[in-house]
DNA sequence: ATATATTGCGCAATCGATTGTGCAAAAGTT
DNA sequence: AACTTTTGCACAATCGATTGCGCAATATAT
């Protein structure tokens, strides 16, 4: 519990068991060759002074850090801190650590995080890629360093990838308000070089044709994925004399933004215009269906 | 751009230039010793093969990681996101990463995450402490290491601390509370071992006392931070003949927790009974001031 | 009893970068 | 011109751990 001075390495083990620092490596990693009696000398040494790796040299000598990156637009997105918690308790577990890194939505930024991150030795890179990222040729570097890497949610190229059915829950949510009577629907989406908002796209457009109505261009408004964005698109969009009578926003952002406009402009909600996000972000869950609403 | 099959090392540029490797090291740090004719020449031949500083081998040599390590109690939690994502964006400016940890409220945990920590190397170590933490005798590993270590929010002991000031934003609460005319004030709070639950109680007890208000014990209930122990709080403390008309909570999930309770009991809300959560959680924004509400 | 296999461990190089010391050449001083 | 200072760089040790190779001692086989 004092204060050591200094940490102690393996050739304190092995100074004070007549072997090498050799020996007292190899007796740490079990390996086959190290006698039971010295392993355990070693073993009960190392623990009685509270010996650990130095990971610094280890991983230079290895070139294995046990460490994952993880760079994801922004932390404090619902979405992506949830993600990041879970990949920490997981990893966590197998003695690995996580090392962060947010693009803010920035090519550049992504491009310098992936260095970083090469840099650092990660043995792994989970990423979401940002909103300006158009291809995966910034990954080569990690893949040229043997990295792993793993895209989810907002995937690129041809890599692994995690990733939810954005089709069909844009579909399902179309269809949805198709069954509630609504005609004439309108969709906010975000930039659809990214496969989350192409597949919402395609979802919202399949289920239209689905239900035999009409694809309207003027209805479909791209970049529509913040709160302002979504309150801006609808002022333009309800001034216009073909006005819909529903909204399906790619982002749960965007559709507050509506719903906001909407309340005040004196529409009401869901009587006249139905809308419906796309997230599961937490404060959704108090704008429609709680109990103390209505 | 293609694949380099082996980082360039100081040696290998050292060669080229028929230098050694300590000049180019000196070279690149701008070692006033070096000749302004080989600086040069080594930085546009590092420039021109992509030379990064192996960290590791750097690391090992002075000790110093260029990392924060930050350790939450969770990172998914909206308060604790933020506090990562405002870290990472300052130091990635300085050319630091960010280690991140999470000790899901577990004293065992947090330990151990320390410990990671330093074995990581990091420069530095931010923390807030678990609902478990009693002492900050762990933190004395990181600081045997020389490494410094700021808390916030939930601190604890003598160290260096960021803290918002819970005492006052509790007790403005209650006295604004009171200045709606509630008489009978509920608290919903934390293990008062740690700061911000105390402080916040600290400032119920003494906005009452200056509104001369009596102090309930019955009314005063510790460990009520998530929305189940809310919910549960409310059922026992409104069957009494002894109800409050208001409860001030330490968190806005007990406030949440309550809400629920009272409006599927058909109370009126803040008719009936008033409700103060602390954290301006984002959802806190739908529940009772938002336009499209009422 | 001789030949082969296995066990147990030491030696020394290596992973790249850093840094104290030393030494020669160039520059400055009187 | 003799002497001190400064400049520019090389040498070699070091940060700890890892690992291929080598060599003895012990065990097994013939």
């Amino acid at each position: 519990m004092a204060g050591k001075k200094t940490r102690v390495t393996i050739h304190d083990i092995a100074r004070e068991l007549n072997v090498t620092a050799s020996t007292v490596s190899r007796a740490l990693q079990d390996h086959p060759r190290i006698g039971t009696g010295t392993r355990e000398a070693v073993k009960s040494l190392a623990a009685k002074y509270n010996y650990s790796r130095n990971t610094l040299a280890s991983g230079l000598r290895t070139g294995r850090m046990n460490t994952i990156g993880v760079i994801v637009p922004r932390t404090n997105r619902h979405f992506f801190s949830n993600v990041i918690g879970g990949i920490e308790s997981f990893v966590s577990e197998k003695g690995f650590q996580v090392l962060i890194s947010q693009t803010h939505e920035s090519y550049q930024k992504e491009v310098s995080s992936i260095k970083a991150m090469v840099d650092a030795y990660v043995d792994g890179l989970i990423l979401s890629v940002s909103l300006e990222t158009r291809d995966d040729t910034h990954l080569q570097l990690a893949i040229d360093h043997k990295i792993p890497v793993v895209m989810f949610d907002r995937v690129i190229g041809t890599g692994h990838q995690v990733v939810l059915d954005d089709y069909a829950g844009a579909s399902n949510a179309v269809t949805h308000l198709l069954g509630l009577g609504c005609e004439r629907i309108a969709h906010f989406g975000g930039p659809t070089h990214l496969n989350v908002y192409n597949d919402r796209l395609r979802g919202y457009i399949d289920a239209l044709k689905a239900g035999n109505k009409p694809i309207k261009l003027e209805w479909i408004k791209n970049d529509v994925l913040t709160e302002d964005a979504g309150y801006a698109a609808c002022e333009s969009l309800f001034h216009s004399d073909n006005a819909p009578d529903a909204i399906f926003a790619a982002s749960d952002y965007s559709a507050l933004g509506a719903l906001l406009w909407l309340k005040e402009n004196g529409y009401k909600i869901p009587e006249e215009v139905c809308i419906m996000g796309f997230s599961n972000e937490p404060f959704t869950a108090f704008l429609f269906h709680h109990p103390f609403q209505q």
